[in-house]
DNA sequence: GTCTATATCGCGATAGAC
DNA sequence: GTCTATCGCGATATAGAC
């Protein structure tokens, strides 16, 4: 009967998720995700141990798990490892908008989870930072610090996420993935006076 | 004894502004907020009638009530008004982190609150959109899109506040708000084209 | 206006039957 | 592994003395 419980635990997980994302974590009651996922109030404590662990639960299953070394051919050349990086992290971000809301909302506070999340995403942004120092001691890319360089990428980066919130006044905003990957990465190419690879 | 009353009621909007930064709305409690600002528990229902109503009167209070009409002339000039009100919004999100905070969290949640926050935001986006169009209209600004432009601008404005999470990462990063903003203008012209303006 | 005391509720967690 | 029933706690809000 393991598959009876992979089902019952990722039926939870999946229903926290949603909740997470849509209401916050304190926002969000363990009767809530029970209903949701049509699972008795106390399988929660059983399978897992309580709501905090959940949470963790939540990124060992669900955070991309790269690996970053995986990419390392593609990686080598900072133009096109930077592109690369860019459409992977727009990417994760449009396919689970749930857990990268969350991640968004534990980062603007001072939340017990928030060391959770930061060790899930300081290798990524770690791994772009170096692509920046390069790509400058190349001579291929313009700007005074990488760390301020980062900090406008990873702002660009997640701009996309604030279109549910203005969509009356954006006017229509191509949703298509490839798409808005290519305009992130224009933009900041420019920002840091990087002329476009021709693919 | 007004002066009692506004005192009391201050303090518990200075420390409900904190609590709600650093926990979220969810996660703060009214015995926190009323232990935080020296004030009886019974006061945060007496004087402003709840925990939801404290938090619209924060921004009420503490939200930069421009009036945009009021730059109207410094806002004449596509670029000038661009970099002028960029240098604004970075301004206040450097000068009430706490507000700015509340404000990202809130808009990444389906909260109860989400329609208070986008009615003091809307209108300022708005403001910049129409620079954008303007500018675009008049040949200085480059893009294809100005929704999507102002995505990435909103983006790059937010950006500084992500550096907290990553200061090991980063480097020394200026703290300096000049500085900041002047980076963001930098970052954003480049990217929509604009040579910078010689102040 | 401010306090204490308390009403009422919903939370996370668990004991124990099945 | 799943259920029901419930414990114990802490939440918001308020009644009523001062």
């Amino acid at each position: 009967m393991e598959q009876a419980e992979l089902d019952v635990k990722m039926r939870i997980l999946l229903s926290a998720k949603k909740l997470f994302a849509e209401q916050g974590f304190e926002g969000t009651t363990v009767r809530q995700i029970c209903e949701a996922a049509s699972v008795n109030l106390a399988l929660v404590s059983y399978h897992f141990g309580g709501k905090d662990k959940v949470f963790i639960a939540l990124f060992e299953q669900f955070f991309p798990g790269y690996n970053l070394d995986q990419y390392q051919d593609r990686m080598d050349d900072p133009v096109s490892g930077l592109a690369f990086a860019i459409q992977e992290i727009i990417s994760f971000t449009l396919n689970d908008k749930e857990l990268s809301d969350i991640v968004q909302q534990e980062l603007t506070m001072r939340s017990p989870r928030k060391e959770i999340v930061l060790s899930f995403l300081r290798p990524v942004w770690g791994a772009i930072k170096q692509l920046l120092d390069q790509g400058k001691a190349q001579g291929k890319f313009y700007f005074e610090s990488s760390g301020e360089a980062l900090l406008m990428i990873m702002g660009v980066c997640l701009s996309h996420k604030l279109a549910i919130n203005y969509e009356a006044q954006l006017g229509n905003i191509e949703a298509d993935p490839a798409h808005i990957s290519q305009q992130a990465i224009q933009f900041i190419f420019k920002g840091i006076g990087v002329t476009m690879p021709s693919e």
